[in-house]
DNA sequence: GCAAAATACTGAACAGTGTTCATTAAGTTT
DNA sequence: AAACTTAATGAACACTGTTCAGTATTTTGC
């Protein structure tokens, strides 16, 4: 009898249409604007059978948290045809922050949002763990080639992780208001430039 | 006839009642999980009536982001006793990252959450730019004593910012998921000392 | 001192939110 | 065909920010 396998498959199929169709919506309108009932109305279904299954809202933001995770490791492929380890350092850098510019409100969930983190296990972080880990992998490079002097590597990657972060965190929640908006974009490539330039004299 | 004159005064008392009830409510309990009707019943006023106060709740917002950068911008006046600029400079980070951790609603509202944010004009500015225009004082300074290199102060400052800002907002925002529970105020801590000597070694 | 004008305040309502649950409809098993 | 299981829903609950007509209270002009 196939008919739990169609089931579970049928099963599968609703959350994924539940998940595009809110992936849509959070895309397009933010987290704040979107309610359950704004999805439930999309795929012509009660706000109640949303609840059937996805425990809550948070559990839908979690999923597209995954989603956000596995689409940036992804971006990240393309770093493996550069070979200077320093070039892919600072590609990757500059991947990281092209795809919180692209996709500011997966990126938000991914990095900055509250909501969906509010309590997270270990086997929660595997994609997070997974992108720290190809940094790490770079950073070793780098000390490995000579490039960087020999430093604890994970709180060399922690570093590096944060002074970029820091760059697209500031930008995406527009905290740029004391510069003129036309000098925002120069000063924010500026300052990427430096820092890249320090790690590269300095570490 | 003084009348206009007490009305002022109690218009505004009514507004500091308002506002501290807010500011208790709000970092005692998160942003969220604050009603206007809950800063109503404290103050024992009806919610139609701080309205008549504040336009909406993202106006008492603003009214604590604004009392937040005075704060901050007072806790900086320490600084002035180091005579090393570079000094200074490692130690206005080491500031900025204690204000994050003891006050974690204050500097979300100040530099992560986006909703009182949302139209600012330049006048809007004026704390956040004295923060940052201590910050480029000090730039100056390691540049005019010979301990940086001579670059552009405003986007050397903003790489600097940038960098120390990433730390405090990933560590706020959680997502150090991927390191031990333990080992994540050591990591923390090696890497904004690695981050100082990398800028006291390459910029 | 008293009526009129101005100000301060509020209860109730509106339109929305996330979430739950008894009830109904559909599908599966015996 | 009847009994059982599963899926979907309408309606409700307890909230939210915000508005507004109406009621108190205070100030003004006579």
């Amino acid at each position: 009898m196939g008919i739990t396998e169609r089931k579970e498959r049928e099963r599968e199929e609703m959350r994924k249409l539940i998940l595009d169709a809110a992936q849509t919506l959070f895309l397009a309108n933010g987290y704040e604007k979107v309610s359950i009932r704004n999805i439930a109305d999309t795929i012509e279904y009660s706000p109640a059978t949303i609840y059937l299954y996805y425990k809550d809202k948070n559990e839908l933001l979690y999923a597209l948290h995954q989603r956000g995770f596995v689409k940036m490791v992804s971006e990240f492929q393309s770093l493996r045809s550069l070979s200077d380890p320093f070039e892919r350092l600072v590609e990757m850098g500059r991947a990281y922050i092209r795809f919180a510019v692209e996709n500011p409100e997966l990126f938000d969930l991914m990095f900055i949002m509250t909501a969906p983190m509010d309590k997270l296990d270990k086997e929660d972080w595997v994609e997070g763990d997974q992108a720290f880990g190809l940094l790490m992998t770079i950073v070793q490079e780098c000390m490995d080639a000579g490039i960087f002097k020999k430093h604890d590597v994970q709180a060399t990657s922690m570093m590096i992780w944060s002074g970029i972060h820091g760059y697209t965190a500031l930008f995406l929640r527009k905290r740029l208001g004391m510069f003129p908006e036309c000098d925002r974009q120069p000063i924010m490539d500026e300052a990427f430039d430096l820092f890249c330039k320090t790690l590269r004299h300095g570490l």
